[in-house]
DNA sequence: TCAAAAAGTAAACACTGTTCACCCAATTTC
DNA sequence: GAAATTGGGTGAACAGTGTTTACTTTTTGA
């Protein structure tokens, strides 16, 4: 258990090390995904022996995980700035989506890593044990606040029940930030006629997924 | 270039071998996903060694290939059958994204599989070389049509563009499965008062993503 | 029948994550 | 201060991975 902030001088040794195996991590990651990331080639990069990582991770999962973490904790960052905006709800709630599937195309390994763990680990399943701690956790507790905002001021249909309608906008966002990573050209390169950027088609998206909240008289 | 249908003793006896490597793959993918696939416990399981596989196929991920295409070809099959039917339009698109999203759900590893490829590999991005002749083009295509038969009926709005709301009606059904697939107990388990059966929420979902290109006046 | 082509194989290459026994230096305890 | 204990760092190994190469065997076609 590496306290922090680190206060020993041994302490704050091994919380320097640690960290430059992970910026190490994160820089290899960026470029070459998390198929490229290997322990050797950490080690090699830091000018250590592979094992001597293992004195700071328990596995190269754990050293991965904590990269994830880092990442969610970006994408909240950018999230919390927006809903805190004094902009017209609509306009904040598109904005959301939108920058959310532009943090992830604009990482798209660390995006795909966040999200291609060992099938059935944890998703955003609220109240599994320990997902209200993790940074993803939060993350979703922000979209739903602002959910339930949208529907206390009359914005979104009053029946909505704001954790399931905010899963609903988070699985829609998830599923265009995927798509654009792996396909960088989506939804089009060169079509028959429909030329869109991809920026363009992503508030296009947003506007489908706002849309199907609002209330209507 | 193996001719089908088979002709030649040969040809057949060849045919016969790789259906073999590639059933016994789809057992193995079924069970242990892509990353538990491997080129050596495949030649273990038909008796073959592993160069063997070399043979018949040009890689692992060109195996993998053919097994994602056998998927979506199956999807493809369910989706047509559902877009054929005879009831109302919006049941018939409800049905679609929540049949989608329920087949992904029954094959997890099959699902992630296609869709976790190299990053900047074949996603739907429409008019990209062998897109269109893909089975995931294909499926693409039905859904095209639907959408573009909801525009002309006058279910939805007017001004749609039917490829790029296929597009992100894909997109929303896509996020939703992977979430399913990735936290089986998506959207949650034993939560605070929300219970709520994931295919209950797949059908939440897919109503959203329904409303959200319905015409309202 | 005999040459050519195809099918199958063992062994190796270059990787991977991880563990083990060991060494050495720093720290703690007496 | 000396002895003992901890913790960082290492090389070598284990058990895997995809893939290639050289080689042998079988099958095919003229």
């Amino acid at each position: 258990m590496t306290a922090f902030p680190p206060t020993s001088p041994a302490e704050r040794r091994r919380h320097k090390v640690r960290t430059r195996i992970l910026s190490a991590a994160e820089t290899v990651l960026a470029s070459d995904g998390v198929d490229g990331l290997s322990i050797r080639r950490l080690a090699e990069k830091i000018d250590y022996s592979p094992s001597a990582i293992y004195k700071y991770f328990g596995s190269k999962d754990e050293l991965v995980f904590e990269l994830k973490e880092a990442f969610f904790e970006k994408i909240l960052e950018r999230i919390d700035h927006i809903v805190d905006k004094q902009t017209p709800f609509h306009v904040r709630a598109r904005d959301c989506v939108a920058t959310y599937v532009e943090i992830a195309v604009d990482k798209p390994h660390h995006y795909a890593a966040a999200f291609a763990g060992q099938i059935a680990e944890t998703g955003p399943s609220e109240d599994e044990p320990g997902f209200q701690d993790t940074k993803k956790g939060l993350a979703f507790s922000v979209l739903k606040k602002m959910v339930q905002e949208g529907i206390d001021d009359g914005h979104f249909r009053p029946d909505l029940n704001a954790s399931l309608a905010a899963k609903s906008i988070w699985a829609s966002c998830h599923g265009l930030a995927m798509m654009r990573v792996h396909a960088p050209s989506f939804p089009s390169l060169n079509p028959n006629k429909t030329t869109i950027s991809p920026e363009k088609f992503t508030e296009f998206h947003a506007d489908l997924v706002v849309r199907g909240l609002e209330f209507r008289s």
